[in-house]
DNA sequence: TTTAGCACTCTTTTTCTTCGAGTGCTAATC
DNA sequence: GATTAGCACTCGAAGAAAAAGAGTGCTAAA
């Protein structure tokens, strides 16, 4: 049996209904809806058909049909329109930038609030993999005996920092030369090939403090070391408007999943070869984001991908919004940091 | 009538109770615990009383009685005991630290998290405030044309960076010499005052640069900047363990006040002068906190006050319990940030 | 001064009933 | 053959009523 375009109209009927109530849906809602020109018999039957096919679900016998999965699946992928967002919502967006433009990560973090008042879902921002950036500048700052303050900044304007032991006999005008020549030697190169240029090139030259510099690099290429791995999480009270988290310890599940930062950033990480991602429900590998749904999107500085960031909802959120608004977030933020690494 | 032995050792258990249970605690439950060597009806006469002078109230005529601010404020001032934490607590504590020694600010973030992981409430940690430190480094590293990344290190090991319009015409050699002009002139200053030396001494020794350095330092100085005015805050989720949150509605409510940063940010700035502080409900001036408890504690590294956590919970929070752990976290941070900025 | 006894109050829990939305099936209709 | 009206049936939600229980304040006795 396939579906036939009766059939995807219905369903479709279903879905949006569902996404505006949250309650299962009877046949003569359905049929009261436009361009449904059946009667509420028919409808049934054909909603029958549809959970034969596994499109739909009825939580109990005398109740109407809820989307499964897979149901939505299908809206996503073929039934969604796009639109561009209207430009008092491109207003709104834009307000939260006024003041914030002090930095990558700030910016960021604007931005995730902003998500999250937005669509009143839960939005999740990346903070950029310096991986992939290029070096600028490495600063060893000596603090002191044995101790020293590691700064990396970027292309991307972005810093990172990390405290480092240091050879005790190490003078602040070795650190400097150190940090002078490393920032030389590797201007320009990928943070994650610094590392292994180091080892080949540089060590062997400052004899002496070979070692030294292998135990600082090996620990540069660790991402832990230089705060990689960090995202930034906002809105996920928002969780609690909707009824499916009214009860309690659904809700208590949520929070918890969500302050596993690491494990989101390990989604987002994955997510982040992609312009565009929509994960449904038991789709997600999580284990307490099987009643949620994650879209994400990558924005690009330069041409080139830089960061991801998402929205959490139920499975039921609004698609075609949220896709919409990650779109405008996309375009606003590419704009946004352009002019923050670029002169304006 | 002012409170005799006997009044407040029923206070004393009738607040021991209520946080333990959480419900309502009547004379009969009095009667039975330790010490108690009167009748039911006795108690309901000294509980009568202690309703009267404003420390019990009755949630109705046929509950038991539920403690008040003013018995709470009574009950921290003068009936806590004080006592170290078990080694067992001890070694938890320092688990979390493991592998997460990369800097101070991780350091905290790990803090906060075993904070509300062993108290089971709201953990807040305030990221320090660079202000009071000295200044050890400062880097400008040219991005693009018009645009540089300012990069402040402190002797506190922190770093703070920010995205900085430069005049177009600067090269990277003239940006290298500001950085190594000010951070020899102003090396160990204050970072409270460096925006002043600077605008004294520097900007006219420069002259053709001396409004780009006004710039440059009064943004400085302004605390949003470097992203001064931080808090990590977690474990919000922990509240909706408590009977005072199963209302959705108060639930969702301290979530949006905890989501304000810079709200706590304040809350957390006014205690940073205090050893320790303990604000209980109404005293809070935060309105989504008039349910709640803030208990804060200041660490120094080297005998100076360097920043300051704390725990939010339940009014009916276990006091002893979270001053012990604030007392032994107290102690642990000095400990780990000194061998982090120090020789081990 | 303390306490046993008791009537009273008010919430919580349980049980039972009713209500209604929605279904699936059958038979009539287009 | 496809559609639809009609109808008996199911099952959860909501409400009402009853019962249970915890705790009180007061009185009078110890």
């Amino acid at each position: 049996m396939e579906l036939d375009q009766r059939k995807l109209q219905i369903l479709r009927a279903v879905i949006d209904e569902y996404i505006l109530s949250a309650s299962p849906v009877g046949s003569k809602a359905i049929s009261r809806s436009a361009d449904m020109n059946w009667s509420p018999a028919t409808i049934r039957n054909e909603m029958a058909d549809l959970e034969a096919l596994g499109y739909l679900a009825q939580p109990h016998t005398s109740a109407g049909r809820i989307p499964s999965d897979k149901a939505y699946r299908l809206y996503v992928d073929q039934m969604l329109r796009r639109a561009e967002l209207s430009s008092s919502e491109k207003t709104l967006l834009n307000s939260y930038y006024r003041n914030r433009i002090s930095g990558i990560e700030s910016v960021l973090r604007s931005t995730a609030q902003a998500l999250s008042e937005i669509t009143h879902y839960t939005a999740v921002v990346m903070m950029p993999d310096i991986a992939v950036n290029r070096l600028r500048h490495l600063q060893l700052v000596p603090l002191a005996e044995g101790k020293a303050l590691s700064v990396i900044v970027t292309d991307a304007g972005v810093a990172r920092d990390a405290v480092i032991d240091i050879p005790r006999d190490m003078t602040p005008a070795e650190l400097e030369t150190i940090s002078r020549t490393i920032t030389q030697r590797c201007y320009n190169r990928r943070m994650s090939t610094v590392a292994e240029i180091l080892t080949r090139e540089i060590s062997a030259e400052m004899q002496s403090r070979g070692e030294f510099l292998k135990t600082l690099l090996s620990r540069a290429s660790e991402s832990e070391q230089y705060g990689t791995g960090m995202v930034e999480l906002t809105g996920a009270r928002n969780m609690l408007r909707y009824p499916e988290y009214s009860d309690m310890d659904k809700a208590k599940s949520f929070l918890a999943t969500v302050e596993q930062r690491d494990e989101l950033y390990r989604m987002m990480k994955k997510a982040s070869d992609m312009e565009f991602t929509i994960t449904i429900g038991s789709e997600n590998e999580q284990e307490g984001l099987q009643d949620c749904s994650v879209v994400t999107a990558t924005y690009r500085v330069n041409d080139s991908p830089f960061g991801t960031f998402g929205i959490i909802g139920p499975t039921r959120m609004d698609y075609s919004r949220v896709i919409n608004v990650l779109q405008g977030v996309q375009q606003n933020l590419g704009v946004i940091l352009q002019s923050l690494l670029k002169e304006d």
